[in-house]
DNA sequence: TCATAAGCGAGACGGTACGTCGTGTCTTACG
DNA sequence: CGTAAGACACGACGTACCGTCTCGCTTATGA
């Protein structure tokens, strides 16, 4: 019954030397920054030449978005911890230290944004809406376990953990510690989630 | 060698002319974008050159900063309709509104903070806690009204607003209307901060 | 690095399209002079870029220089009037009428000159010996014929007639003129060639 | 019969403060050639500002003009060896020095004939002329004193000697000596003096 | 003796060119 | 045919210098 296809998933996006032309993209990313970063750079870094990059990537934008978007792409599946405040600890705390690797990259990603409405879609579409579905699952989850009521269920919710996360990365100069995580868990999203009901 | 003072934190920060400077960059940063716009269509449009402008700011960046820092300058005071929760809304509409001008700049600026520590902090001083402050503000006055505990008052509040905010503008492509604001406040931060009470 | 090869004696000095340049330099620089001769002119001139200019010439000093003798390139071999004084006034005439045409370019390669020791002499190869040779052949042929012992034959004597011409028209405001040759010839040149003869 | 003039001869050019600023003018000059020269450099050396400097010279030309003719200056008399040949070496050998030290100034100075008509001619009057007295007066004597015949004296012999030392110094890269000084007088211009007399 | 003006230092300013660098297009030669 | 190599046009960057200008300060004179 098994079929021949390799990864059952969706079509490879990438072949696997684009997938290096990305990685060293990632990379000279990371090291320097957006705009130390030279196509010409990373073509030479990587054996391969300008016309190569240009002919994949129709700018230096779309380049660093892929190369943003392969590497921050998180397959894991929604945790299950077993109880909804695990699962927000958990998913904080991923998104925690998967940012932190990429603050800089983001911040140059986030620029590109409002250059044209589809390089914001493709963002909105593979980065943003892939970690608020497992924040979605985690919470229906908890709706079915009967943790909390259908009805507190809010999409604001999502964007305030990540926009937490995300402004004490990008914008404020303090990065979010484990700490803070849970401080936020338990004293604003736990409160907020089991409001009207009597602890 | 120069004197670019821009954060010795001596009071009259720009003169006059400095001032039309940085609004002649700010107008054209609105309008072009962070690299559409050229220092040299600044000087032009002001009627200076590039040798002027570079002699204050040393560079694109730091010009950039300084413009956006002096465009969002809120030197009103916190606001004052009598509830925790007006003050609340009042704050979250003000930030809306200011930011849905400043967008684009502020993702500009944001590209620019990790190029040094000192343009982060800068910009940290200037921007971040000059809107906190006035936070605070409105949560003291509402513990001194007996609206809420001391003990509920956490540094997280703020940076959960702002990082909702922020991350409606910049992130994700839906900016935030008066309605989820509103939601916000109701559904989240006054449950926070009304925990443990009995309503 | 970069290639400027310019002076590596190789044989094809300059493709086509560097002979264009170098030709468009030459002519704004009669034009406008040394120092209003920009760079960015000549690359706008010839439809070329910056760029390209100094990725053969690595600055405007050296451009010039290169124009310069490329636009003097005195390729024609020694006159052949079949008398001493004969080949004297030819030689005279001619470097004349090139030096009228090019005095202004040629002041602005002499500052360039105690730049480096580099130029200087690529200055005395190219364009002082290049002259040097075609009055030596014009002695030696008088050698030949028996007008003149070789014994007067000293090198000082080409110094001599260029410097003279140098002089009239760089330094006092007094170009040659055909009359002057003349007289320079049969007053100075021949009498000092034929001393210790009986006319 | 004295009068109080402190010096009887042309009224004295420059005030005690303007040579000064010349003389640093000069120096910097010899050290650093004509473009590497700043007004400004001079101006902060001499302690004092530019508006002062283009208060007395309306340019860097006029600047360096003046600090070349004044740095030049030869108020010395024409020797007196008690024959030409004597003379004539003399002459040679002084300008021969004192060339040597303003050769980069005089390249300068060169440059900037062409850019108006006005410095070509204070060049002339004031560098050229002066020097050009001399010989002239050395020439007469030699004819008083029947070494030579009035009719051999020309303009052209001069600017021949001149050019001949110009030539050496400021075009090739080979400058002049002692021994092709001698070369020249005894080779040329005394055959060229003497022409039609039994030696 | 004090005030008013002229000259000076300091240095900001508008302007212009320099030389560098990166993008995105293009051509050439190789495999 | 796709690719590596790299030249090219374009255009912005940040620097340097010119020549003009405005400031205060000092100094030299006139009431």
């Amino acid at each position: 019954m098994s079929t021949h296809r390799e990864s059952t998933g969706a079509k490879p996006r990438w072949n696997e030397r684009e997938a290096e032309l990305l990685a060293v993209t990632l990379r000279l990313l990371q090291e320097n920054g957006y705009d130390r970063l030279t196509v010409e750079a990373v073509a030479t870094e990587a054996r391969s030449s300008k016309a190569t990059m240009y002919r994949r990537w129709p700018s230096k934008e779309r380049l660093v978005l892929a190369a943003f978007i392969e590497g921050t792409n998180c397959s894991e599946v929604a945790p299950r911890t077993g109880s909804l405040r695990g699962d927000l600890l958990h998913i904080g705390t991923v998104i925690c230290e998967q940012s932190s690797e990429h603050a800089s990259t983001m911040r140059a990603v986030l620029m590109e944004l409002d250059r044209s409405p589809e390089l914001a879609e493709a963002f909105e579409t593979e980065f943003v809406l892939q970690r608020r579905k497992v924040f979605d699952e985690v919470l229906s989850a908890a709706v079915e376990r009967g943790e909390i009521d259908a009805a507190v269920v809010t999409g604001e919710l999502h964007d305030l953990l990540a926009g937490y996360l995300v402004f004490r990365f990008l914008v404020s100069g303090r990065p979010p510690t484990k700490k803070t995580v849970v401080s936020l868990v338990d004293d604003v999203l736990m409160p907020s989630l089991t409001r009207n009901r009597r602890s």
